[in-house]
DNA sequence: CTAATATAATTAACATTGTTAAGTTAAATG
DNA sequence: CATTTAACTTAACAATGTTAATTATATTAG
């Protein structure tokens, strides 16, 4: 009676089909320039197909997303594995936290400031791939001051300048990517080693 | 003959009634939910004479993002009139510009989030208003380094580490009301210190 | 093996979108 | 009054997201 467990996988394998398909050409070509038509000729099914999987456009979008940020959130998990120097470790999570919202625009944009207009009431989702970014923030700038290496004042507040930082530089540079930025990694490394520099004892 | 004019006039006027209805439907509903057709009835008009007061519909958006920057650029050319410290005067600029985005959130986020979105090769148009907001940020920076008050680095990479910071705050104090913030003006004083402190020789 | 049933996928259609081209009305000019 | 010019509208197009109705396919029951 295994045969409602191959039905599955075979709805499973299919879900992740049009979820890849609709990854790169969200990634390509931006998400108001894919249609669902587009995705549905990539995958070789007819558009409503897609709808027997995900409840519409955005749906579709958010699933995409909430891969993106949980892959986000293991690459920063791998960073905080090294317990050596917390402000070196908050360094390299403010880098790679920029470096992935520039990757992975759409998906950054739809978490952190999209959604969120949608999503009132809440903060960050409750359990949210989102709150738990911040989360790992939080536990990395704690490291800093109880180390002292960061001047002692409210953990939350050191943390929310530090997400300030961050969260700014990347959206500046997704949103406006002709504006006549300094060199790239330059400018991001200064933005965090500014603050943090703010922000030690 | 001054038939000409009085046709201008009505033209300009007009132009005003459009700029008008459609900010307002852009604030309240949000760019994409808003039709050209939507706005045409608000003002009594047939469609496609927005067509003749605008290029498209980016284009409406594009004027309607150009009064809120002539606005804010407004409000901060009053702060450069007080040349006595030039660090203060960053810091006061920086509330400034927060608490305007505070004010109009809507407006805030059509212009820095929405329209680059829709608007691609933004930040190079000579003589724009919001090169003319950069400007100013520009200026202010530029008297803190001659001043000997800010380690001496490229001004521009100072002026947009600045830019981020407020930008930063900004954004997430407007798409995350409910997150659990520090009191609001101590954490907005807070990100314009550290980073001010961060700049400093 | 066949008939009934459930599920998966498709076709056709709808309302709405931004936008263009052609047509119409009204006003200003000679 | 006739003609030109400007302002505005009507009609239409192609593309979009999405729904309802329909067909095909596979599973189950007798």
């Amino acid at each position: 009676m295994g045969v409602k467990e191959r039905r599955a996988r075979e709805k499973e394998l299919l879900r992740r089909q049009i979820l890849s398909a609709a990854r790169k050409l969200f990634v390509n070509e931006g998400y108001e320039n894919v249609s669902m038509r587009k995705i549905a000729d990539r995958i070789e099914y007819s558009p409503t197909t897609i709808y027997l999987y995900f409840e519409d456009k955005a749906d579709l979008l958010d699933s995409v997303c909430q891969e993106t940020l949980l892959s986000l959130l293991n690459t920063l998990e791998e960073l905080k594995k090294d317990k050596s120097d917390p402000v070196e470790t908050l360094k390299k999570s403010g880098r790679t936290y920029v470096e992935f919202g520039l990757k992975y625009p759409q998906d950054y944009k739809l978490t952190f400031v999209i959604r969120p207009q949608f999503q009132k009431g809440l903060g960050l989702q409750e359990g949210s791939i989102g709150e738990k970014v911040f989360d790992y923030l939080r536990a990395v700038v704690s490291e800093c001051i109880q180390q002292k290496m960061f001047r002692q004042v409210d953990v939350e507040t050191t943390g929310q300048v530090m997400w300030s930082a961050v969260h700014g530089i990347t959206l500046l540079l997704i949103d406006f990517p002709d504006f006549p930025w300094t060199e790239r990694d330059i400018l991001i490394d200064t933005v965090i080693d500014t603050t943090i520099k703010g922000l030690k004892a």
